[in-house]
DNA sequence: TATGAATGAGGGTTCATTCAT
DNA sequence: AATGAATGAACCCTCATTCAT
């Protein structure tokens, strides 16, 4: 029975997380109300609160796993053999991901739970290491670069690491806030930037 | 009589508004309650809608003032006279103004904002502005940089001004999520990208 | 399930009009407080508006009822056998309505929908289509009476209509001022008026 | 002073009354907020309680001029010479002060204020009298009328009288309800009825 | 496991009234 | 006599959460 019932926790949960990302996405944390996501969810009250605990426990599920995701694209690009890429290959991965389904809807919501951790101490915590790993894996990065004399050796490889993955910051609230924006020639000036220096 | 009621006026809306932004930089837009803005301000709820229609229009205001003073400071910038620096002026300009007082909170409620903008029309339609108007300028300090030759001519002026941009939106967001972050380093960081590609 | 939750739903509703009519005619519309309502129904805020979306709902449902119930009592009259009598009849029907238990109440209500209606579009609309029906009514025995000859024949029947339901509602208005009102004897000169004018 | 001060005391409280009128039967008592009285009128907050202790003496005293406005057309009608006519004149009277300027506002306030009584114990006390007083009024001319056999002698005077008042009002109330409403045939009805009784 | 009616504290806002000027 | 900015209690309503079924 357990794994069943394991399994069926997971479906549960998901349908209760997509749910609540549709009505988050479209009327932020605090306007969407309980009663928004049991609409969408199609489940009752009393239902979602057997999964989880509070409006406050979904909201930090959705960082959580948002933090997940990027985590595994940032891992998928250090490990690709070829080190002397892998900051091309990130670049790429990420925006590239930014093309899927469902993309903009999380978007949303990673730009939404940026605006939430400045005054919710638990969703920070989750938002904070979700930007101080990538700037781990990306410092590691350029300090190979660096060695590899890829990048200019006099500037702080943190830094570098900062404005790279400021780049990416930046181009999800451009994105968010503009669909007209074009994304291929953004990847282009970046690569070039990134390449260049 | 006209004069000191517009003194007054101003004054009153600005003790408010003050009140309301430490509160919000604080707790967020939505877990603030007036009764909140009412303690820190030291008026009566009443008082406060003698110069707000609501609390929505409290959240507006900021926006706007905050995309006006944004706008400020880029055409400091943009009037610099020696046009081939203006980019380079522009960008300490921009990240010296984040060593002032208040800034920290000032941050704080922009990085809200971008959140509140993708679920409030209004708010989004400031936002949209303070997003648009640097660009826009940056595009033409860019597109001159580039007849100058000091920027490459095969990228898209705008993309190259989207991801000079994304650098400071990055860098805000990396600034209010961790006051450690190095900011000097940052900043010789992004001369270099800009001066090097 | 549905038919015992319409059921159960009927009752809640009832029970707050209940509440709310004992409220209103006590200390009437704009002084009685949903906490009024809450206290004297036995329920919480949340569960009335479970059941009313907001206050006027409670008002022009009120309103609607007692529309209903008059309209019962002037269909009962029109479709007695003995159209001769009708008039009569309906005199009767309607007067003795007024000793009924609840009545006091009801009638208290009535006059302040008057005033209500003044200033109310939709309750407004619901009172006048409250005396418009009556009217009509009316008018229709009054033309059968003036053809069998038992009402002049020179007046206009809608006149003679609404100077009857004027001796209606200005007796309500008056039972409702003072209660040691001689019901019997009103009812006499009203028979008096119709049947020897 | 004494005479100038207590023209402009006068001026100003009919100044007020004025405006309240206005804004009560728009928007009723409760919906009228001592703001909107202070528009209308184009007196300041202070003002208006320099000359009102406050809102609901405001509407006691349109109350009390309503009514005094009465006593003085039962009073004309009354003391006509030709004891046997006044009951017409009195009804003549009455309805033709209906077709007075600024009339239509003058009934709603009276329609309004029903209601009102039923919930505003020194309302009610004011339109109590508004109401006893024409009663009694009436029942001595109706008794004179049944001297003169002018009216049927074995019905109670009093309820005479009320089904006369009733006339009237319930006229009112179909008047401020619908101004299409035939005023001429009214009165050619309510005639017929007193006088062929 | 699941329901959904019910709770009630707390939300944003209004407005009759006051009082320093 | 007059102003009008200020007050603050009270208003209507919402919504995260619970619990009997």
């Amino acid at each position: 029975m357990p794994k069943v019932s394991r399994q069926h926790q997971e479906a549960r949960k998901n349908q209760i997380i997509e749910a609540a990302i549709t009505c988050f996405s479209q009327k932020g944390f605090h306007r969407t109300s309980m009663q928004d996501i049991v609409a969408e969810s199609g489940l009752s009250p009393g239902a979602i609160y057997l999964y989880f605990d509070s409006k406050e426990e979904i909201i930090k599920t959705i960082a959580a796993t948002r933090h997940a995701k990027e985590k595994e694209i940032m891992a998928k690009a250090f490990h690709s053999q070829n080190a002397g890429k892998a900051l091309t290959q990130l670049v790429d991965i990420f925006f590239n991901s930014l093309l899927d389904t469902n993309t903009k809807q999380q978007r949303i919501m990673g730009v939404q739970l940026w605006g939430e951790a400045l005054s919710n101490p638990s969703v920070y915590e989750i938002v904070r290491h979700g930007i101080d790993e990538p700037i781990r894996v990306l410092t590691e990065l350029v300090t190979e670069y660096q060695k590899q004399k890829l990048l200019p050796q006099e500037l702080s490889p943190e830094a570098i690491a900062r404005v790279i993955l400021a780049q990416f910051q930046g181009f999800v609230l451009q994105f968010v806030m503009d669909e007209q924006l074009d994304i291929q020639e953004y990847i282009k000036a970046v690569h070039h930037l990134i390449n260049h220096s």
